[in-house]
DNA sequence: ACGGTAGTTCGACAAACATCGAACTATGGA
DNA sequence: TCCATAGTTCGATGTTTGTCGAACTACCGT
């Protein structure tokens, strides 16, 4: 029987620097209903765990969109306890894009439906 | 022989009205490198034909993302002679989405490298 | 009427993507 | 130590998407 090697990971996450987000990622990002909902969510409160927004969808699927939120540089994920705390970056980000998540977060704050659930 | 019954078509573009813009389409839209590099050399024109901006890629190619930069509401494709005119539709997404397309626009003529020809 | 130029449409193909179940990891509490 | 909870990773599946050649439409000039 082959010895298994286990290497710990994931208790910490690897996000980008405001340096190394594009646009195409921000927008790809966004692009999704799911995503834009999220980030509506996000928008309207500090931090926010996976489960608070799942919005009834099954775990595998929330945690690739976040993911993918992740790697455009979007959102911040903080391993805190058993629960992972997801915040804007919204500094960085408009750092790296002046003015542009300010004018992109008032529009999602009008939109009605973005998702069908919640 | 069957007749073959040709209905005139495309003499005209139907654009949606800005009331039916949406997010999701106009993210979609901006997350191509070829379509975002478009939209770059539109915002520092008036209009520009579809050849203008082909970037030596073959005009299916080009005429695919031309329409779905239409159906986002991006762009106005006007027909004049035998050329296809377009434009950006700045009034229109303004109204629709208040400093949105400003606060892209800005992000994007400052972005060295969208898509890699011209 | 003919030819050339500008774009569109269609069909095919491969690559990218969203979705979800199942197995797994990590943490905190009983 | 065992269990429950929160999320991640993996693999499979179906859908959407980008790319391009080929055939077509529309218009202008000759």
């Amino acid at each position: 029987m082959a010895e298994t090697f286990i290497i710990c990971t994931m208790r910490t996450y690897t996000h980008p620097a405001a340096e190394d987000f594009t646009l195409g990622r921000l927008f790809h990002a966004l692009s999704d209903p799911v995503r834009l909902e999220i980030v509506r969510q996000l928008s309207t409160v500090d931090e926010a765990t996976c489960g608070d927004l799942d919005g009834g969808r099954p775990k595998s699927s929330v945690s690739h969109h976040f993911r993918i939120l992740r790697e455009a540089g979007l959102v911040r994920t903080r391993v805190a306890g058993t629960v992972h705390q997801n915040s804007l970056r919204r500094d960085e980000l408009d750092a790296r894009f002046p003015g542009l998540m300010e004018a992109i977060i008032k529009q999602i704050a009008n939109e009605p439906a973005l998702s069908e659930p919640a």
